[in-house]
DNA sequence: TGAACATGTGAATACCTATTCAGATGTTTT
DNA sequence: AAAACATCTGAATAGGTATTCACATGTTCA
C-alpha cells in the first residue's frame, strides 16, 4: 500500500524528473558519468545560473551527489535506483513511439 | 543518446506523475488493478471532478486506459512500463527513506 | 594579494497548472 | 420520457515555479 505521505514523496520525485532542462541534465550525466556545472549548460544550452539552479533541487532531493575537484564540481547520478528509472522510462518511452 | 525532442517527452511524461493527485491515483490503480472514476475520488479523497480532470491528462498521455462497463468507466495502467516504472520508483524512496 | 574563473544565491517576473464551480453528455431504470 | 446516476467539459482563479539579472562566495594562479 502506498500511504498519502510516501504518495506526496513520489510525486516530489517525479515533479523533479519532469522539468525538461533538469531530465536533459540527468540524461547527459547518465551518458557521461560525471559533469562540471559549465559543461552541463553548455550540453543542455541553458546558462550556468540556470544550471546551477537545477542542480540544486536536485541535490537537496538526493538525486544527484557532487565532488569538488579544484574550482569545479562535478556531478553526477546518486544511485543506481536513479539509474534505472531514467534507463526503464527512455526504454517506455521509445517502445510507445514505436507503436505510431 | 537522449535527443533534445526526447528529453521534452520524458519531461512530460515524469510531469504527469509529479502531481500528488495523479500519483496517489495511478498507485491505487497499481494496486488494485482497476477502478472507476467515483471510488478512486473515494480514495484518493478529492473531488470526482478533479479525479476526472486528472485522469484525462494520464489517458490523453496514455499511461491509463479505460474501459466502459454500463454508466462506470474503469480505469487501469495502460501497461506493464508504467507499471514497472511505478513499482521501482516505490521501492527506490523506500529504501532511500531507510537511510534515515 | 589581486585578478580570473567556477559556481551559488536571492528577488522578481512571467508562465503554467490544479482545483473549483456550473453545467453538459451519456447511461440506466422505472 | 423522466429521473437518477456516472463521468466529462470549459472557464476562472489561486498557487507554484523556471528563468533571468545582479551579485556573492569560494578557488586557483600569477
Amino acid at each position: 500500500m502506498v500511504t498519502m505521505e510516501e504518495a506526496t514523496r513520489l510525486a516530489d520525485l517525479f515533479r523533479l524528473l519532469g522539468d525538461p532542462t533538469r531530465a536533459r541534465l540527468l540524461y547527459a550525466l547518465l551518458e557521461a558519468g560525471e559533469m562540471c556545472v559549465h559543461d552541463l549548460a553548455a550540453e543542455v544550452e541553458v546558462t550556468d545560473t540556470a544550471v546551477s539552479h537545477a542542480l540544486r533541487l536536485l541535490r537537496t532531493a538526493e538525486i544527484v551527489s557532487t565532488r569538488r575537484a579544484g574550482r569545479m564540481i562535478y556531478y553526477r547520478l546518486a544511485d543506481a535506483h536513479v539509474r534505472m528509472l531514467l534507463d526503464l522510462s527512455r526504454e517506455h518511452l521509445r517502445e510507445v513511439s514505436d507503436g505510431r
